[in-house]
DNA sequence: TGTACATCAGTGAACGCGCGTTCACTGATGTAC
DNA sequence: TGTACATCAGTGAACGCGCGTTCACTGATGTAC
């Protein structure tokens, strides 16, 4: 058996990661970020099952196999977890950006929106509860979780205003619509419709109408009108 | 002085309203239907102030001004009560789905669209709170809430989706959009640009521009490209 | 290699608190005669 | 109009419960020599 954890022996100031501190201050161990992934882990569960901040901390320590007393050496309280996953789930972005980048001209911009809302599926699929939450708290004004959340979609969307902004200088898109509120509102169109995968599915739209519809709605209306009907 | 409440002295079985009942299903007198509306008032506030379902019974009771037990009388618990002003929220909508059978052929359809747009944003104004709570449970899975959404939502995207359908008949609209699809993800565009009038404004889109916008694209997507691009 | 000590990490137990929920009771209102 | 009674509506008090939070303590891990 090879011996686990060699990173924890390796070089002691690593500066890639910021290191990770306790609510004293402290900076932590290796058997002490262990402690604190499981709680995190634990925290991430239960809001998939339950969802909403209703969460105890002793149910995630419960949950975690540890102890109420250890969720607070690691966490103030039960959002400063939830922040935490907020933040994780948002570090995953970054790939979608890219691809606004890719070409939209012709029927090639119709790969390009395929893509991103393919993107941005996924990345729902894979942090739905914590999204949710984030969203639930940011609308409700917590500052942190607006600002998690500005943080996540405010890249993401200035670039797209920047796409709409170059159709538009070009006279294909009306001067009505202000760029970056329409970039805000394709971004709930994906937040949503990725969201809400399987109300959608029920009503008899599947998964691959879905995702034609969302693309077409952000091709045309990113680009003003559709180059050709079929 | 004229007596007021004088309806609860009229006809016994007035057929207008359903007969609101007690937990026990005790028809309810006019003094009671008083209480209970103070209950529901009181949560309405609450709900503004907090959001989600974090209340509990007896800060609503004491908001009310009467104890925890006769919450009981009236709701099993907070999510009824919830419900119920989610429900009462929803009865508003039917004014706005008239909006949808005005006319959608050149310039009025920009008109048309500019309507549906600000009677969504009004119906979020007035009952921003309970809305959101009524997504966030839904979006947890909350059949109840599901439903209340459902009910207050459908109405609207059908026949929206009965102009999208029109348009794509006469050629004007692409056909890989699903035309329920393409109505909920329009509809997406309004709950939560209505939801986040505050946060657009806070990067410089202000009422008028987002209300421009939001009715550009709803014309656009629902008809098939600009008529003119001024 | 072994031992002594320092620091890290985890936890049981305790405290008080506010909540959900119920029940027997009081007071208010309506009705019959 | 007055009185007796029935029903409606509201509530104080009680119960147990699980939670948040803290602290002194134990055990684990690392380090110096």
């Amino acid at each position: 058996m090879p011996p686990r954890n060699s990173e924890a022996t390796g070089a002691k100031g690593s500066p890639t990661a910021p290191a990770v501190k306790a609510q004293t201050g402290r900076v932590l161990g290796p058997r002490a970020l262990q402690t604190r992934q499981r709680l995190l882990v634990a925290a991430a569960e239960l809001f998939r099952e339950r969802s909403a901040l209703d969460l105890s901390v002793a149910e995630i320590a419960r949950r975690a196999g540890t102890s109420a007393a250890t969720f607070y050496q690691y966490f103030a309280d039960v959002e400063e977890a939830a922040l935490h996953l907020a933040r994780q789930a948002a570090e995953e972005m970054p790939a979608v950006l890219d691809l606004i980048d890719g070409p939209w001209q012709g029927e090639q911009g119709l790969v390009t929106a395929q893509r991103i809302v393919e993107a941005f599926m996924h990345h729902w699929e894979a942090h739905h509860a914590v999204l949710l939450i984030r969203n639930l708290a940011a609308d409700h004004g917590d500052p942190r979780f607006q600002e998690a959340r500005r943080r996540a979609l405010s890249p993401f969307l200035e670039r797209l205003a920047e796409r709409v902004a170059e159709f538009q200088a070009a006279g294909r898109v009306s001067d009505r619509l202000h760029p970056f509120a329409t970039a805000a509102a394709l971004g709930s169109v994906l937040e949503r419709l990725s969201a809400h995968t399987q109300e959608l599915e029920h009503r008899g739209v599947d998964h691959d109408e879905l995702l034609a519809t969302c693309a077409g709605i952000i091709h045309q209306v990113v680009t003003g009108g559709t180059p050709s009907l079929k």
